[in-house]
DNA sequence: TCCTGTAGTGTTAAGCTTAACATCAAACGG
DNA sequence: CCGTTTGATGTTAAGCTTAACACTACAGGA
């Protein structure tokens, strides 16, 4: 089949072909398909009929070029294979398609350098909006982003000096609550499980609720809890064994406190394991409410997140700012709440 | 901050600016970028500091127009919010990032429509090729992406006929396999929780593993065994409810086989809540293994497919497509893995 | 009848990049 | 020293679409 010329799209129509089979400009084909009502019925009919024997598919490449926008839309995660951020990918995706726009995915692997050389190649594409993770980014990043001249959303927290706009909830706070939920419950001796912190995104996050979670110590008047951390705080194993270490190595611990929930399942796990009762022996309790957390015996008291929420408002944020133009610098906090399962009592 | 004349990106330059910034032509540029080789370095050396000083971006909607070639693939999964796919897309994610391609995603909620509509949407963006989910999709569809003259894999599922190239498992294979497993484990009143199967594409999936596993009973010289079927084959209470019901009105049944890890879970949970025994009094069989079924207690025992796996795989293929221009029709079977756990005896 | 407005359609050029070809100077072989 | 090759760079046009403007014909008002 001798590729003809035309689109590049093998065998395909352009405009240009579409309109001499109607025997129309290429304009008029044009607005067939853009502005419909500006074409007498009669010509659009014909022009349809030939879109449709054609079997026109448009170039958006040279429509983006020509119209200067391109219906795309950049989100950038840490991860995807985390059920935490792949319901935000789910809210952002059913956002974007309900408003007509394409999801342009790039996952950081939590590395800031990765997530500058993305956004570096994603702006190329010259997307009509940026999502990205977190408040933490190179200035590299920062300074691509500010200077797009298009609405950019962090997401999943909320700090001071964003880039542009922010959805997401307090870590801080998140930390505060859940420590202050434990400590009203009447625990005298809490441990606490955490990732080492860097200075990598996803440790920023980590870090503003452990400071949370010291700092409701320190409103009650007590000493900061007794601290483990893990190297990998996704790999649920992996944590289990550093919170049974934690127990094991401090016997009048009677209650933990999880970074996040991955930690809080492999604790309540390893706690099993080792013949300790969950919650008569030790509670445990986490950040993060992904399924496993109320799927496993007994529930993990947590704080529910609203990933999926998170992902749909900031879709919804920055489709906001297409249509309207506005500048207004929005930041919106989704909170969170308190979860309240069998493995606390 | 006027907007200058220039690249749409506000503010920022294209090649003609920085080439006049550098004293050289726009095609010195363009080649300091893609064959820095064929340019003197001198010259080099001060189109670099004019691109740095610019903060030039280059604009991929006018490189794909000219060069007939975006670097972006497309791919469609029903959800992402379901830990299955969303490994899958990590998988796809992954193996383009190592390319320098980027991933245009989108979802079909399960309905061959919505995967038409996105299929012409997409194809729009002239992507260099497009991974799909399943082996059943509508007439235009197919259509659409067999001529579109690049590389088109369709995963998680090996049949016959496919659009172009199939990367995926045998899904009568793990039913009938699964099946067979607990039919040797000597159990005498299997009972079968499955989705209700319509003509969707998820559903598809799902006819052929109850095929499978109805085979193995045949095989087996058995009667079929009894089936429940669930509305919602993706919420865990739902599916867990009906699996109870079944087993209370079947006093006999002394396991189940699950067309998939929700359903098997929910089970589990909904057994154990209604006082039985897992496995003493009931034991339980799925298919798919998501982290969930093995954080529960006792264990899935289920079939693993390898969701990163084919995902990778997928999108390997189609960048060997891309850099051999091969058209050897690809079919790859990832295969499956039955992991035994406690939920079985 | 003439003017004005408007609906419908066409023409031109621009948006940014790169393939293909053209040019020029220096290096090279004899 | 001349013809030729090679390396470095420039020029032209094309890739497809649409904004902006131009044009035509006809309707309606004075």
């Amino acid at each position: 089949m001798a590729t003809e010329k035309g689109d590049f799209l093998k065998g395909k129509a352009n405009l240009i072909k579409v309109a001499e089979h109607a025997g129309v400009s290429a304009m008029t084909v044009s607005r067939v398909i853009n502005q419909p009502s500006k074409v007498a019925d009669a010509t659009r009919q014909r022009v349809e009929a030939a879109l449709d024997a054609l079997g026109y598919v448009p170039n958006l490449a040279a429509n983006t070029l020509r119209r200067k926008r391109s219906g795309v839309i950049v989100a950038m995660v840490p991860t995807i294979d985390n059920s935490v951020f792949s319901d935000t990918i789910q809210g952002i995706s059913d956002a974007l398609e309900t408003a007509g726009y394409q999801l342009l995915l790039g996952c950081t692997s939590y590395s800031l350098e990765k997530e500058e050389k993305l956004t570096r190649a994603f702006l190329g594409r010259r997307p009509d909006g940026v999502i990205l993770t977190g408040s933490l980014h190179t200035d590299v990043t920062r300074n691509l982003l500010s200077n797009a001249g298009i609405p950019v959303v962090e997401m999943w927290d909320i700090a001071e000096g964003h880039i542009d706009m922010a959805v997401g909830f307090d870590n801080f706070q998140a930390g505060y609550d859940i420590a202050t939920y434990m400590l009203g419950r009447g625990y005298k001796n809490i441990g606490y499980v955490a990732g080492t912190e860097d200075h990598e995104a996803h440790e920023n996050r980590a870090a503003k609720r452990s400071a949370g979670i010291y700092a409701a110590f320190e409103d009650a008047c007590l000493p900061p809890p007794v601290r483990k951390n893990v190297d990998d705080p996704l790999n649920i194993e992996c944590c289990g064994a550093k919170a049974a270490d934690l127990v094991a190595s401090h016997k009048e611990i009677d209650a933990l406190i999880c970074a996040n929930e991955i930690i809080g399942v492999g604790a309540i796990k390893a706690l099993q394991l080792g013949g300790l009762v969950v919650p008569d022996d030790v509670s445990v309790a986490g950040i993060g409410d992904a399924s496993i957390a109320g799927l496993i015996h007994p529930g993990l008291t947590t704080i529910r997140i609203l990933g999926n929420r998170i992902g749909q408002r900031s879709a919804e944020v920055i489709l906001e700012c297409l249509k309207d133009g506005s500048a207004a610098k929005h930041q919106e906090d989704i909170g969170f709440h308190l979860v309240v399962r069998g493995s606390t009592k």
